[in-house]
DNA sequence: TATGAATGAGTATTCATTCAT
DNA sequence: TATGAATGAATACTCATTCAT
């Protein structure tokens, strides 16, 4: 899917000769993020991100296609950003255990430094724009694949469980975009990454209390 | 909050003098739940609602005083069931694992029946109606402290480890979501309960690995 | 035109066999004129209207054909009791000061004791019922030919000034219009009536400045 | 439609250069105005104004707030003007007597040239656009004031007999608008402001009828 | 590149009127 | 007579997009 699928910022002005300069366009994109992050899609118009960059709302479309792109290239940068920096992260030999404490502090580093983009990941605005569910679901997928190649690895080693792979990655994409939304504190995103991965590796149950009582229930 | 806060059930006809038909309501209630489900709030009309009814706009407002009371109600008779099966459950004495794990039995059986309603609530449309931020909160913040105090019992007993139960309470919340709209299997809920207790209670890393490997990390 | 107009009344209903009995459709004409009287044509519901009678929607087209005619109805049934009483004064043989006098003491007097209606008819709401503006316009110009009328016998008899009656008619149509519609006072209609009638009668300038000072303008 | 086919207006305009900045608020106010003066509030739709004047509907909301905004804003121009006017005049040093006829002569003039508005302002649409009652009684008020200042300096002067200026002002005000609404005729606005100051001024009553005959009533 | 006036399809909501019971 | 659920045409307002300058 990540092979057709054509990315937005290819799309965008394709019929063009002219690459517009970049400095006006990111002017537009950080204004129209912070808005998306405050409002949602349909409560932003272009008119305030007009007015927030302080140019003519005409000025925008030179920029962007349509609305729905410019909102989907906003998430395509940054979800392009983070992917690359979790890939590069996982492509390095540490054992599992490691990878995965180390992407979340990745994760909930770059979360705190783009709380904007990163509100409007966080809801689910799969269904606003009509025609790209599969946008979304394309970024999902590929998160769950790399949480699922860690999975893979650490079973392989030994340091995980046998489990089905699927449902955890499944699972560690849930309470980390949960944490990340709602888990308000000033600690640091290692020592974040810290403590949800100590959840997840070790469960809530009890040392001991695993085998005697669960087998009663 | 829960108190002053006066439901969307109750606010509708207050004026009216007598309560229409329940049949009518219903119907318009369960085609505009599967819309719901399908479109988002703003890509769902009254015309596409009236028009799988099978009934003319209007007859929408003599049930609904709007649309957005429409959405809400829709969303507070789910949050409303589900939450007083849940209640229900955990006012039982049973030993907090065995308590969770009948939570999310019941969580998973209830969306399983419930899969439009469900699949509008997994989505998070905060903010698509300005006012109404704090609805979403309530029953976030209802849910999340139910799962503290299963957690909070938990360690009380001793079957838990001593963690942060708010951090806890939301990650669970945050994986039951995922799992709910995403994972696709023709599991029962029962034996999907299973597996993501079982993930919850033990977590990901292998016996005997926890305390040899992980100090290393 | 007075004579080639259906009055409301002969219309509503003509095609029926059955006239309903006149109690309830004189408690329908009173609730109707209350909330006329209160707010505009258009922002009185026939909802409003049945709430207030305490009848179901339907039962009111049972009396009358819509609800611009029962707007009508209303005008025209006080149009036709205040014009009566007028007729009826004028028909006396007094002479004309003391005709216009009475006249304008039963005109104040009617308003007194029908506030509702008369709130109605000093508003001109003559165009917010598209087909209609004859309607008003034809007592309008009853009302202006009765003054006319008088005038004229007063001219003859010497009592008045030789004026143009049109403009004078329309003067004195204005004024008790005006003096109806905002002069709050707690004066009976007959005291009410003599301050107007000396104004009319005698103008504002003083004995004595008219000949010599006026010449000087 | 624009496209294909090129209006009159369009046509002149297009070997200008730009339109001027307040002439199409202008036009969208004359033509409301135009329809306003034909119609009731509710019957003008915003469709016919845009068609009226030729531009889309959304174009009108590039100028005017609302509907109700842009009545009020017609009318509020509308009296304003007149207002100046009037209150320009009456600060002159003019004996009372001379200052009402000019004051209607204004009046009258200014009718003359703005019938479509006048022929609104005539109307009483307080209710129709309900938080506005205090908006027409605002200026009604003012109206009317300044006839009370002149009405009390004639008294002051010797010119006006001793009367109640309260209700004698209320006269004027009604008469006035009466005369300025049905009066159909082919005057000057003097010499119609000559002959209504004629009846405030010395009455109906003949010279001499006043003493010996009114008394007898 | 940039402007911003103009566009017009799209939508929630209202309410007089009807009609089966 | 009476009901009241149902109707659907009507209407103010929005906003992404276009285009002449």
């Amino acid at each position: 899917m990540a092979k057709t699928r054509k990315s937005i910022k290819e799309q965008a002005h394709a019929h063009r000769g002219q690459i517009p300069k970049g400095a006006r366009k990111e002017e537009i994109i950080r204004a129209a993020a912070k808005l998306f992050s405050q409002k949602s899609y349909h409560d932003v118009t272009m008119d305030d991100i007009a007015e927030k960059v302080g140019v003519a709302k005409g000025t925008i479309y030179l920029y962007f296609d349509s609305k729905e792109n410019l909102y989907l290239e906003i998430m395509e940068e940054t979800y392009e950003e983070i992917e690359s920096i979790l890939e590069r992260e996982t492509a390095k030999s540490d054992p599992a255990p490691l990878k995965l404490k180390k992407v979340l502090g990745l994760i909930f580093k770059f979360y705190l430094q783009n709380l904007d983009v990163l509100r409007i990941l966080s809801r689910d605005e799969t269904h606003l724009i009509r025609e790209h569910y599969e946008f979304t679901e394309h970024w999902r997928l590929r998160r769950i694949k790399l949480y699922e190649k860690i999975l893979e690895k650490g079973i392989n080693e030994g340091s995980f469980r046998p489990f089905k792979t699927e449902l955890t990655a499944l699972i560690i994409f849930g309470l980390v975009r949960s944490v990340m939304f709602y888990y308000k504190s000033e600690k640091s995103a290692e020592s974040i990454a810290e403590e949800v991965f100590s959840m997840i590796s070790e469960g809530i149950l009890a040392p001991g209390y695993e085998k005697a009582e669960a087998a009663r229930m």
